[in-house]
Formats: C-alpha cells, structure tokens, sequence
DNA sequence: AGTCACCGTCGAAGCGATTCGAATCGACTC
DNA sequence: GAGTCGATTCGAATCGCTTCGACGGTGACT
C-alpha cells in the first residue's frame, strides 16, 4: 500500500505538504502542488481512511438506519436508501448500513467509536426509542420522519398532513361527496407511525371543511383482505364514489375488485393514491396519485447534515422541514356518475352481470 | 471520549492489557480481566474504529455494492441487504452501503483506502465491468449472482436453472403440455443479466425433455405491457394451459387479465411465478411458485465473505455455491381442463360474456 | 540598507489502538 | 540454593495521517 510518506518521497517535498496539497487547508504553491499530484497519480494513492479517521477525529462516514421489518413501503425504503448514498457521496461521505434490530444501542455503538460521524434515521415513530439517545449525546442526527415531539432533532418529511388534504381537495373538486379511505395494515397505525397518522388527519381536517363524508378502515396487504374491507366500506357506504389508497399492496387488489364488481374507473369510482410515482403509473388503471419524493427526502437529509457537519457554529439546523406534496391527475380519478335515473340502472351499486369476458385481451 | 489509556489507568494495568483482555490474543488472568471489564463497563470505553483498524489494518467493514437501478426485483434487492447487514454484524463486521453509480472505481476506493476489507456485490451482469477490478487486486469478494465466466471468484445465487426446470417439471407433471414464460422486461435480457438468461435454459432444456410446447415473451412491467404481451400469446399459441412468470410486475396484471378474459386460475390456465415468497402469497390468486431466497443468499454470501477472511489459508473459498430452489404450491396450479366436448363451450377459448359483476365483493 | 510581513514549506507531536519482545514473579527441578 | 520454565504483564514501536508552530526567503516599506 502507497503511503503519504512515499509520496511525499517521489514528490521530493514533505509529508506535510503532500496533507496540505490534498485539504487545501494551506497554501501550496502551483509548482509544487502539481508535482504532488502527479506523484499521487503516479503511485495510485489513496489516504488510508482509518488514520485519516483517527488523526482528523471525522471518518466522513454517515450511518443509515433502515427498518429491521420490511413489510412496509419497500421501495420508497430502498429509492431513499440510494438516494441517501448517492446524495454523501457528492459530499465525500460514505454511508453505514445499519438495520433497526440492534436498536438505540446501535447508534451508540457506531458514533461512540467515531465509526459515523452521523445519522439518518428511516421510518420514524412518533414515540421513538432512538430518540432519548440522540436528544442525549446526541450525535447529529437528521431524521426522515416526524417523531411526536420534534424539539431539538432536525427532520425531513413529505408533508403527508397537506398531501391528505390534497386527495379529499382534488376529489371534492371533481364533484365527491362520498370517500372512503383505504389505509395501510391496522399494525402501523397501532406503532404510530407518523405518516400514516398525519396524512388521516390531512383527509378528516379537508374532509369536514369541505362537507365531506369520509370513511376510514386501515387494510392489510393482499386480495382477501381487501376484499374483506372493500365489502365492508360498501356495505356501510353504498354511496362511495372515490377512494383514496395509502397502501401500496393494496393498490392492485382494489383496482382488481372494482374492476370484477363493475365498477368502472374512472367512471364509476374514482381512486386516489399516496404512494411512489412509479407504483402509480404502472399501476393497471394509471392513478392518480400523490408522490412521495423518496429521492428528494433522501437528498435534503444529507444536504442538512453535511451542513451541519461542516459548520458546527449555525446551530440552527434542528428543525422540520416539510416537502410540499404534489398531486399528479392521471387516468383514475373523475367527476361522480350522474344520480342514478330511469334507463341509467349503474349509478351507486352498478348492475349485476356475467363474469366473463370473451375475447383475449388486447385483441 | 473514553481511551484504552484511560481505562488501563483506571483498572491499573497497562493499555496493552486491555487490549489484550479485549481481543483475547493472549491469556489473560482472570482477576485481571475481570478487573478490567469492570472498568471498561463503568467508563463507557468504546475502541475507536479508525485507530484499530490504523493498528491493525482490519477495518472490520465490508462494502456493499447495490445496483443503482431501482427497476427491478426491489423488494428482494432491500432484503438481501438487510439480510447482509445482519449476518455481518453477528459477525462483528459493519456494512458500507455503495450504490453502482460510481462503478468500479468506488470498489477501487474503498478498498484501496482500507475503508473495507472485503466486496459484496449484487446484481452482478454476465459480464459485469467490475469483475476485472476484482479478479486484479482482488479484494475479498463474494458475488450475488453468477457472471459468465466465475472462475476465481467466489458466488453464490439461486440455482435458476434448477428453478426453471422445476416450474416446467410441476406443471408437466399436472399434465400441461403447452406452456408460456412472460419475462423480465427486455432490457434485462439485454443486459445479460445471469438469472433471467438461467431460468430460461433451464426452463427450455425441461421442456425439450417432457416434451412441453414452451414460449418465452420478455414482458415490461404494467398493465398495457402485459395485456399486449399477452394477447400476442394466445395469438400465436391459442392451447397455452400454463404460465410461468418471472417479473414481478407482471403478476398482478397478469391476473387481472386472465380474470378479466374469463380464464379461472386455476381451472383454466395454470400460473406459476418465480419470485418472493411474499408477493406469490399475497398475490390475488395465491401462487404457486418457486421463492427468492433473499435471506438465505445474503446470509450466505457474508458467511463466505467472514471465513475467507478469518482463515486466509484456506484459499478455497472462491467457487459458486448455488441454492437450490423450493417450488411451494399454492392455490394457481393445477391440472389443464378436461378437452373441449359438447356442452363444455370452455377449453381452451373461453366463452365470450357480458363484463360487468354485481353485488360488492365479498357479499 | 534594515526591518517587517507574509508566503510556502518543513519537522515533530500527536491521534488511539495493536503487537512483539522483554521483564517479572512464583514454583519447581536438580 | 541457583537455574529454569510457564504464566502474566509491561513498554515501546508502529500504523498513516493531520495539524500546529517554526523557519527561510522574498518583496515592500521606511
């Protein structure tokens, strides 16, 4: 392995001054600095990253802590995951992978042995018990996520109250009256995790301020258990008009089960998305859909922590920065049926027919 | 921050002591260990990672190398990964998250700069550019995957070869002699990316020796894709019984379409996919399928990783180790329909029928 | 011409562990 | 009772880099 010291040799110059020419953190005349580097590129140099750690007392590296349980927004995890990474790496930060089985003790571990300098934590609670660990020693922290008490942590999130608004605002637009919401397994709502939370909130506060009727029913991955709770909405709503899905696994066994019963979307009922872009797109009716900026999160998280990293004295970089949610109107949502008269027998409950089609698709 | 010194001081012992009481390279007795646990306990004392591994040039990191493209196979790309990160701390190692974008440089990097002592790589393409860094310098390095030519590498991955030839051999053993394979989209198999191209001889090879009717389709994800690649298939091939899916977008779709066309899975058409165990449970129709074993290959691959790197004599480590696949059978497969006669207007074209259902689902 | 800055570079002192040879202390052998 | 051996523990060197104070030389200013 090279060393500063033979480079500093076949440069003909200290060792000192190989360091400066490669911080910049003194003046280095031009000569001299292009002959270090060309003896760097020359020798194939790399800085050993432990000494450089231990001298410099900063490794440049970040801890990730993605979930341990991967039942949940699976893609969105991985687009942040990698958008995280690719995000440190413009700043010259390499990045830790630490899972949520080892817990708190795991951020102890790695910032107390100054093997990250930093964390990013995914899939906050809102009462989470990372949390006591970094309001204490706090390493710097930036978490993608609201926790219920956000004082003294800085947070980056998609502003999921305001995108539940959106939905009920973008459907009411069209003329709803009626919409049932379909959310994501009754577990998550009992952790208390925060989006899910915020974005119910988002749709019941926009709900009642635009007199409209919501109903609300948490759903577990799956076609049976979709269809379970898709029965239910019905049998107590029979007026339903729109749906607003927050459920990726959800998704195409609602569009599936419309789509048997008779009920056309857009026409018949429409439905609204939270979910990534590309699971809406690609979804079998393109959905309408609010995104959830998994690149963007990933990007700012960094962006907040390298600034607070490289200049310790703004202190100011705690706080909630919530991304302002876009609505994206594809092909699933649309007015209400016209009201149901002679000769129009679909209007709320559409007729009962035959359940086969004929011909193979697309022919 | 709490240093050996520091802790030697206190327990009244020498650094050296500690070290030693520490990674157990010398014996120790034991009222001095016991002493000196007592102080590492009450001061908190973690080793610092960049001086040990300055010391003792073993930075107890391994990199891994995740594809940038978030296209494909997510769900299972997020579970190796967690399943490596926890296979590698049960090992004491910790794991250094690189995304593909930058190449094979960054394999240059943080192996040159002793940031990790050891590779895994996922995705691996059957000429993957990464693989001359490897076999030059070679770090320690396991692939996820098979390249087309493995020697002096060390590999592990799902047998899909045997994978293919099991989905032919389950549905030939039904008695379907006329089988279609709808396949990950094209620029997979342009890539040359291992697994696809694998299942794909297996599945061939199978068939030539039951004598099964195969076709094979490369299939974009979504809706629209499927339904025309589909309709192309029954075009040409009108007796297709069975399906065999290898694209986890064209699942659901692929469903939905045969629902829609009449076709009961499985009375009428047999599907059999290949991919995670969770998305064939969840999937509308129950699958039968043959499962990723997501864990179990990253589990593996770090098993590798850690022996060859703690007993640097066996050099035998390199090799492909390939899993062999487990076909579940669910609820998609079964038998063809009994041939067309007089009264049964239902074989292979099922009869043309009104769309529409009637009552909400699950009444 | 002498002094003062200042620029560019050097030398040396760490950073916090690991590791190897050597020292210490009883116990045991001859 | 001196020498030896084994079990423990200590001291010092080392890993490769950063950083701070110091030093020589040049140009400016008086």
């Amino acid at each position: 392995m090279v060393t500063l010291a033979e480079v500093a040799r076949h440069a003909g110059v200290s060792a000192s001054t190989v360091s400066y020419v490669l911080s910049g953190k003194r003046p280095i005349s031009d000569p001299t600095r292009r002959r270090v580097r060309a003896s760097i590129e020359q020798l194939g140099y790399q800085p050993h990253a432990g000494a450089r750690a231990l001298a410099s007392s900063r490794s440049r590296i970040i801890a990730l802590m993605v979930p341990l349980r991967t039942d949940m927004y699976v893609p969105v995890m991985l687009e942040i995951a990698v958008a995280v990474a690719t995000a440190a790496r413009a700043h010259g930060y390499d990045v830790l992978l630490l899972t949520g089985e080892e817990g708190p003790s795991a951020l102890r571990r790695v910032t107390g042995s100054g093997l990250a300098e930093a964390v990013i934590l995914m899939d906050v609670q809102l009462d989470d018990e990372r949390l006591p660990v970094l309001r204490a020693a706090g390493p710097p922290a930036v978490l993608v996520g609201l926790p219920a008490d956000p004082a003294g942590l800085s947070c980056v999130d998609l502003d999921f109250t305001a995108a539940g608004a959106l939905c009920v605002e973008h459907l009411a637009g069209l003329g709803h009256r009626e919409i049932a919401v379909i959310g994501e397994a009754p577990g998550v709502y009992a952790r208390h995790t925060g989006f899910a939370e915020r974005t119910l909130r988002g749709l019941r506060d926009r709900a009642a301020g635009s007199g409209v009727r919501l109903l609300h029913r948490p759903c577990e991955g799956g076609h049976d258990a979709v269809a379970g709770v898709l029965a239910r909405i019905f049998d107590e709503r029979p007026g339903v008009g729109a749906f607003v899905v927050q459920n990726e696994t959800a998704i195409e066994p609602l569009l599936a089960l419309l789509r048997r019963t008779g009920r056309a979307v857009p026409e018949d009922v429409s439905v609204v998305a939270v979910c990534a872009d590309q699971i809406a797109a690609q979804a079998s009716v393109p959905l309408t859909s609010v995104a959830i900026p998994a690149q963007e999160l990933g990007r700012r998280a960094v962006d907040r922590l390298v600034e607070g990293l490289t200049r310790p004295d703004a202190e100011d970089t705690s706080g909630v920065e919530l991304l302002t949610p876009a609505l994206t109107v594809r092909d699933s949502s649309g007015p209400p049926p016209p009201p149901a008269r002679p000769g129009n027998p679909r209007s709320a409950a559409p007729p009962h027919g035959a359940r086969a089609g004929s011909h193979p698709p697309g022919s």
